[in-house]
DNA sequence: GCATTTCTTGAGCATGTGCTCAACGCATGA
DNA sequence: TCATGCGTTGAGCACATGCTCAAGAAATGC
């Protein structure tokens, strides 16, 4: 079947980004992977759509797998939160950074990311504002406050992925919880006050 | 002269990174720029040691073009939050997130990098001492707000340079002074509130 | 069964790229 | 003047990789 084999050869592509990033997947591993000849993968696709298109499948592939429902909004902040240094999400950060700096320089990459990252903002900001709705916690503009916690978030996992610099996973989550929570005025767990705190005893 | 040709070829590498990042430059663009012959780059450097060691000169002379002296911490701060998101630094963190996510996969780079981010990291870290120390605000914990604020910054900048998600420029200056603000104590300017405030009016 | 169309194949092509190595120039010193 | 050794050169090698295209296999229509 025509679309049987189409499908195929994107989601083997799909499979070897997850397994070894964007970079690393060569035209003849992809058709190996699918059981199809080299050419059918240039009959139905040039090589630049086929990785935009397996490199977004591939993001989704882990954002499902890292982000699971819960029943309330305040749980899923809290999954969100637990998760968000996890080891477990390493492969989908490594990812988003390869995929984000590609699509600085490559239309198609750039096209086929955008969606993810909307999604992405765009679930955060519909949990931020159904706790708000429940009267969790403060948050008169969901959006904004979910680009200013994705940003934090993005930074500190770079920084943890790369090493530049230095920051050890406990920390970064620590670092994320306060901003969270002084974000959303919810009371600060925890000893030390290394965060600035409007109300410190 | 031996020094001369070599030094002559790890500028060329960066002159060239800076003009058009790490991963369009080519061994023979490297010899060309610096007129020497194709043998010689060989003879003096690995490709993959070049390439990391260039790449942290490029990164230097960005940072040392981007980050003037100013005469107080404040200034310094004004400074640093005014040229943010400016166009001008942009190559600057193009070649930051192009380094840093070579760094994932290429040990040489993570080496040559790691003494760019400390740098950084370290110097703000010592603004924000010193303006504590002179009263200019509060900031118990001067290297971890530093990591903060650079973490926010580095992922507005992704998202900036990036668009995934799209931001404004404007916006994400507007995110990171606020969030400075509020990690100084010191008052917010501007009207609208989209920050959550323990002080409202 | 046969003709026609569509799908599929993979050896080979074109290109790009890091690196080799035999050869060369040139300063130095005897 | 000549020998020596260091710095230097660049044609060519070895390999990687996206893609072509003539040919074959399989489905479809009659």
């Amino acid at each position: 079947m025509t679309i049987d084999r189409r499908a195929a050869i994107l989601s083997a592509a799909a499979d070897l980004i997850r397994e070894n990033g964007v970079a690393a997947v060569r035209t003849r591993d992809v058709t190996a992977r699918a059981g199809v000849g080299i050419g059918l993968l240039n009959h139905y696709f040039k090589w630049g759509e086929l990785r935009a298109l397996a490199a977004a499948q591939a993001l989704w592939a882990e954002i499902d797998r890292v982000v699971p429902d819960a029943p309330t909004p305040d749980r899923q902040l809290d999954v969100f939160l637990a998760r968000a240094f996890g080891e477990d999400a390493d492969p989908l950060w490594r990812l988003w950074i390869e995929v984000t700096d590609l699509a600085m320089s490559d239309p198609d990459m750039a096209r086929a990311a955008e969606g993810c990252a909307e999604g992405i903002l765009n679930e955060l900001a519909a949990i931020l504002e159904q706790g708000a709705a429940k009267r969790l916690w403060h948050c008169p503009a969901p959006r904004a406050a979910a680009l200013r916690i994705l940003a934090f978030h993005d930074g500190l996992v770079g920084f943890v992925l790369t090493g530049l610099p230095r920051v050890e996973r406990a920390e970064a989550a620590e670092h994320l919880n306060r901003f969270v929570a002084l974000e959303l005025g919810l009371p600060q767990q925890g000893c030390e006050a290394s965060w600035p705190s409007a109300s410190a005893p």
